[in-house]
DNA sequence: GTCTATACTTCGATAGAC
DNA sequence: GTCTATCGAAGTATAGAC
């Protein structure tokens, strides 16, 4: 029976993510990933054929991952402005547990989406995707007004990705007393998002259900 | 009188806001960034000392130009509703005219502002700044909801700048039909979060102006 | 599977002539 | 102000022993 390599493939994509977060595809150091995970660069290189098929990989693995979680909440039965709340949540949740991914998407978006091949790109519209089917069904049954889904997600991931990131930031301007220093409460802004979501997503003449939670 | 040179600093920043944009910082080459803009590198240097000078010069050029764009909204007496369409379409202008700037913005976030000095810090949070007074004065005249001036910000900003820069993804999904193709239009997600804004600022109980365009 | 040492390349920055 | 040539540092990737 094999022993358990003292070091995970596993291992290393976490390593990994946070590099890339801190630094982008091009600043991230294949060095410091295989320090950061305990292995040195050949092995690194033997798990992982080039830099790469590493970047790929971890791309993949939290595509997947966050397309599963919000499909499942697009399957369950709750009705439609209840899994409007819960998504919202769970992308703040996915943020929280995957601290240093959302930073990797941004900067992938920045770039165009040039380090991406196909399998990948399929993975990450399936996010847009089930969040589309929950606007959808809403729609469909006739308690949202008549938005375009990919709009309604983009209204809603934006402001959390780009809240949450923005942390360091935020930080830095409230130290430096350049903001007020008081807004650092990301529970406020999820609440905050989810308010919107059912204010852009109530029909015409309805206020919108209140908060669920 | 001296003769105009050949090439301007001006020109400089251009091209190296496109390389920025493209490539992020660490990415960027200062070989490239001198060819595109028509100069040796040696120039570049002469005329900026360093890759991280030339950074932060474009950086401050554009937070300045957004900053001050947005305060004569703010300072104009039209209505809060309309000021607050207008600061939304203001800021589809500026990607327009500066394609590759949100770009570069998305990518300062995703590193945590790890390239900013305080003279820069405070340009970038003028705009904020701008903007929550547009806010801030909509809600002293009771014509807004309640809402954090930040958040808000947060919640206009983000899409428009996600959705825009995310425009060569959308692309790429389309022609591989992984998602649904027709959704390139620019003008109707402007709209799109215009109409979301007026609803998340409508006070409660009110449905909110319709578009005043 | 694991490691050390290193080959090969690229890049930011500068020297120094004009 | 403008240019050519180049230095030195740092990076990805691999060779080859164990």
């Amino acid at each position: 029976m094999p022993r358990r390599p003292r070091v995970t493939p596993e291992q290393i994509l976490d390593a990994a993510t946070r590099e890339f977060a801190e630094r982008g595809f091009a600043g991230a150091r294949v060095d410091r990933i295989a320090r950061r995970a305990g292995v040195n660069k050949a092995m690194l290189y033997y798990h992982f054929r080039s830099k790469q098929t590493l970047y790929r990989r971890l791309l993949r693995r939290a595509f997947s991952q966050a397309g599963a979680r919000i499909q499942r909440i697009a399957d369950s039965d709750a009705p439609p402005f209840e899994q409007l709340d819960r998504v919202v949540a769970l992308f703040a949740d996915l943020i929280g547990e995957q601290r240093f991914f959302p930073a990797i998407m941004l900067r992938e978006v920045a770039e165009g989406g040039a380090h991406l091949d196909v399998e990948t790109l399929g993975l990450l519209a399936a996010v847009p995707g089930a969040f589309g089917r929950i606007v959808a069904r809403g729609i469909a049954a006739g308690e949202f007004r008549d938005v375009n889904p990919l709009f309604a997600y983009f209204s809603m991931m934006s402001p959390i990705v780009f809240f949450l990131c923005a942390a360091p930031i935020r930080r830095e301007l409230g130290a430096r007393r350049l903001a007020s220093p008081d807004i650092r409460n990301v529970a406020a802004f999820v609440s905050h998002v989810q308010a919107n979501m059912r204010r852009v997503l109530a029909p015409d003449g309805a206020a919108g259900p209140r908060s669920t939670t």
